[in-house]
Parts: structure tokens; sequence; C-alpha cells
DNA sequence: TCTCTATATGCTCAATCTGAGCATAACGAT
DNA sequence: ATCGTTATGCTCAGATTGAGCATATAGAGA
């Protein structure tokens, strides 16, 4: 019973990416394996490789992906199995580039529909789930402060980077299929709602990316990661927009940006849109430190 | 070479604390275990025990506390030893209640002299260790950035979360005792200023830890946690303060407050100051998710 | 060429927030 | 009663924010 346990320990990668190419407006996408049920993972080797090493070898094994730079997430524990043998499952995230290979990656929002507020069907996505989220609540208090939080009720403001809680609410409802036993007797009311499950705790791990990169693009410049060198402004807040979920006011946005000199002017513009030219832009590292990117909000509709 | 490692799983915990009885202000404190260079850890044990019962279980068999909610930090793993044995570091945090005990914990500031900017004394302490750093930087372009916006040189602010990156740099420029091979010759020019080192790299742990706690109370109530129920609108901001390691301005401070009602007023008063007896407060849970309790510093003196 | 549409960009205005400091209130000590 | 000390109330200018109007510059079509 006291005695040390040794576990198997597993490097889990979740590689963001924000698709400029496809659409008009960009898609946050991850890196999958499979059916798009989970993320590149494997085994800590032997040998004098580090944590951040073996992560990178297995993502490029698996998918060809060469890591950058990589920012822990979180650190689980299975449960022990019939031979008393468990995992501790380390996470990583990392911030890819936008490429033209992002088109075969999975849009984020597939396993968290409600997530992308920017526009109006989020909303249709998030009622059906409200209202049995209401029904779970009965008249536990601290249940229905807890979704009051998350779900901005009762006149809480929607909070972007709650991304975790409101998983973690769903999962305790039973609302989702990766909580176990759940009768599909319901899942009509939901269809197309619940978002896409992942094996394992996947669809956590990716919900605790999610809240953490939003939270992140606020204060620091972890945006540009994802932007190329040369952008228009439109490209920086579309990919702000993208991350956060939610829409911005265009011109508050451009005069955040523009006071904080976070970015520097070029003498060159991007010809390809149908109105007058956007001038392009570069990252100025020199004054990132005190980096405020969030707060040029637009509101959102109340939840019914 | 590419054979999966069996690890031991280790958990450590960072517990902090604030001692408000024994000095007029209050003081950050940790509890530690031997002469207080190490945190109470364990690893993880066999059985059906989670990572937070297994933690739980060897700090309440080390030094008796028993641990109330915690927050995972970071995961660490070892270099191999001689045997291909590892081990995987998982550490977290937990605060605690102010209580009478705390007087025989360690003071976090003595880890980290330079953090604590709450005197003028911190000054004295940075002053030699930047003039160190600066020959450390000499004409490197990415080492100079990385010490203006760590210590707020050249027109930067000084950014109080930024606990990991300047101690990540005084390792790297080789200051710390932990960061191995250093002669003594240099230590008595750093007398006191360097702080007192730890075991393993439990220090970098306390780092970690500070750096999370301060970002953690400028957003969430988590000052609430080292309070008792009842306190006065100055315990508050000096909580914030020993944290934060910086003065705020008290008015701007109740006005930050009290705007937010995140404090409801009580009809109950702390008659053992000097002056006029000040009204006792209570958290107030109800209105607590947009919280922002920072924002009424004090301007800090510039580094020379 | 002229017009229309679409996008980029500049500018204003009121409401709010912040940093700083002055003024008053209420206690104990002398 | 007076003074030192702390609590608390209030003002004021400057900065920030949310919202919207106005103008500039492109391509497309009449």
């Amino acid at each position: 019973m006291n005695e040390t346990a040794h576990c198997r320990t597993e490097l889990v990668a979740v590689v963001l990416g924000l698709d400029t190419i496809a659409a008009k407006e960009p898609q946050l996408c991850v890196l999958t394996t499979g059916e798009g049920d989970g993320f590149p993972s494997g085994p800590l080797q032997a040998g004098q490789a580090s944590l951040q090493r073996s992560l990178r070898h297995w993502v490029e094994n698996l998918t060809g992906f060469r890591l950058g730079h990589t920012e822990q997430l979180y650190t689980f524990a299975d449960a022990e199995d019939d031979f008393g043998n468990r995992a501790v499952r380390i996470s990583y995230m990392a911030l890819a580039r936008s490429s033209a290979e992002m088109a075969s990656w999975q849009s984020v929002y597939a396993y968290f529909p409600w997530e992308d507020r920017r526009s109006d069907d989020a909303q249709a996505f998030l009622i059906p789930l409200v209202r049995h989220m209401k029904s779970w609540v009965a008249d536990n208090e601290r249940r229905l402060t807890r979704c009051s939080v998350a779900f901005g009720l009762d006149g809480h403001e929607w909070n972007d980077e709650l991304v975790l809680d409101r998983y973690e609410l769903l999962w305790e409802a039973g609302l989702l299929p990766e909580a176990g036993s759940r009768e599909e007797s319901e899942a009509p009311l939901f269809t197309g709602c619940l978002g896409r499950a992942m094996k394992h705790d996947h669809r956590r791990i990716l919900a605790t990316a999610l809240s953490r990169i939003r939270a992140k693009i606020r204060y620091t410049p972890a945006v540009f990661d994802f932007l190329p060198e040369y952008f228009t402004l439109l490209q920086l807040q579309q990919a702000m927009e993208t991350l956060a979920g939610r829409r911005m006011h265009k011109q508050n946005f451009r005069r955040l940006v523009q006071h904080q000199s976070l970015v520097e002017e070029t003498d060159l513009f991007d010809p390809s849109g149908q109105g007058r030219p956007a001038r392009l832009y570069r990252f100025c590292e020199a004054s990132s430190q005190n980096c405020y990117l969030a707060g040029a909000k637009l509101p959102l509709p109340p939840l019914v």
C-alpha cells in the first residue's frame, strides 16, 4: 500500500496553429493523430533525453511536424490498471506559424462548438446546453454560482478564458460521452452541440490548452507566433478574434496595438483585398514587455 | 536508447502563508523541511492514491500540516543517474491561512532578497547583482534585452511576476551556488544579496510558485485564502503588498476594492491599532469573478 | 470616365478609470 | 485640550475605453 509506484511517463503535445489560407476567416487548428481523436504522444525515452526532447521525438515520428518552442500545460495521472501499472501524462502546448498544411489539421472549435462566439452560431449551440445545465443545477447553490460565472448567466459576463471550467461543468453534468455511461436517448437533443470527443483525457487537455492560449495572448505577444513576418492589422485582429473566440471593435483594436508600439509600420501593402490596400506591419520585439492586446471587445448578445 | 524509461515519480509541495502575527508587517512564509533547504516531498504511492492524495500524505507525514486546496505548478525531470534511473518531480502550490505556527516557517524573501521591494533594502540587494549582470551581458544583444525586461532597466518597468525569469538569469550568469562550480572568491561581494540556496531544484520551484501567486492575486480573489474571515482593508492591502513585493497607494487601493464590491462591510471594528479603529470587512464571494486587485501601485525608484 | 461598393484609416466624444494628493474623522497618549 | 496616528472621504487632471462618424483609396461595373 505504501510502496513506491513506478509509472510509465507519457508526453502529449497540443500543437495549435491558425489556418489563414483556406477560408476568408482564419480557423484555429490542432495537430491530431488517428481520426482526430488524439494528440501525438509517447513515453519518455531512456537515454539522456529530456522531457522536451522526448516530446519532440514523438511528435516528429508520428506526424512529421517539427516542434518549436513549447510550454508545459499540466500533468495528469491515470488510475492504476489491473497489473498495478499507471501512467503519468505530461502535456505540452506548442504554437505553429500559419502554413498550407494546416488545412489537414482538425478545427479546435469542432471539439468545443460553444467556444467560438465570432458568429451567432455559437449561441445556437450553447442554448440547449445551458438549458440542460439548468436542470442539473436544480437547487444546488454552489452549482448555480459555478454555472453563472462559467457561462455568463445572471448578469455575469462571458469570460473567454474559462474554457476548462465550462468543459468540466459539462462533464460533471454527464453531458459528455467521455464522462462514461450516458444513454444515447438524449443525443438527438444535442445534435452537433456537444462537439467531438477524444480518447483518454485528451479533450480535457485541449480545453486546458485553449484556456492557456486565450490567457496568454492578452498579456504577451504570443499571437505573433501564429502570424507571418508581415501582416495587416486586420490579420492580426482576426488572429486574436479566432483565438479569443469573439469579435473585436476594429478601430479600437488598431488604436490599442499602435499605441503600445507593438508593431512597426513598413512601406509594403497587401493588394489582395477588395477595397483600399492595407498596410503591412511587422512585430516589434523591442517594446513587447508590457503588451496588452485584449480589451477592444464587442459586446456579446445575452444568453436568452 | 529508444526504450521506455520507468521513473520514480516524486511530489513536491510549496505551502505559502502570511505570518501576520510576529511583525507589524506581514511576512511571506513557506513550509520547509530540514534546515529550510527543501520542501516536503515524497514518491507517488501505489494503491489507488491520486497525485493530490499522495502529496497530502507526504506533507502531513513530514510536517504535520494538513493541505487545503492545491494547484499544480510544474513538472521537472532529473537527469538519469548511473543506474539509468531518473525522477520526475511534480510540484504543487498550496495556500495556508495565517496562523501562529508560521513564525517557525521560513521567510520566502530570504531566498530572493531582491524580490521584496516594499522597503528600499531590496534596492541595496539588487544593485550589486545588476552590476554583475551587466558584465555578463557584455555585448550580447539577446542577454541585454532579457535583463532589461526582467530587472526593469533602460526604461522598462519592474514587473513583479518575472520572478522566474530573474532567477534563471542569475543562474545562467553563474551567480547562484546551485548552478554548480563557482569560486567562493566573489562571495564577499554579494554578502546577503544572493539569498539562501536549496537542494535539488527546490529554489527554482519556489521561484515558480512566487511567480504564479503574484500573477494569481491580480485577477483572482486568491489573497483571501491567506486572510482570516474578518479583516481590515489595511490588512488586505498589506497582504497584497507582501505577496507582490511592492507598496500600493492606500486610498486608491480601497477605492479599487470597494468599487468591485469584492468585500462586504461589517459592523465590527478593529480596536487594536493606534489611531482611529478600522472597520472590519469580509470577503464577498458573490461578485468575485471579474476580480482585479492590482493597479494601485506606488512608483518604484529607478535602479541607479 | 463616373459611380458604387468595399475596405482601410483618421478622428471625435462621452464615460470611465487611474494616479496623486488634500482634507476630515476618530482613536490613544501626553 | 493637544498632538500623533491611522482611517476614511473627496477632488482633479490625465489616460484609457467603448462607440460611432467621416474620409481615403482601391477594384468593379455602368
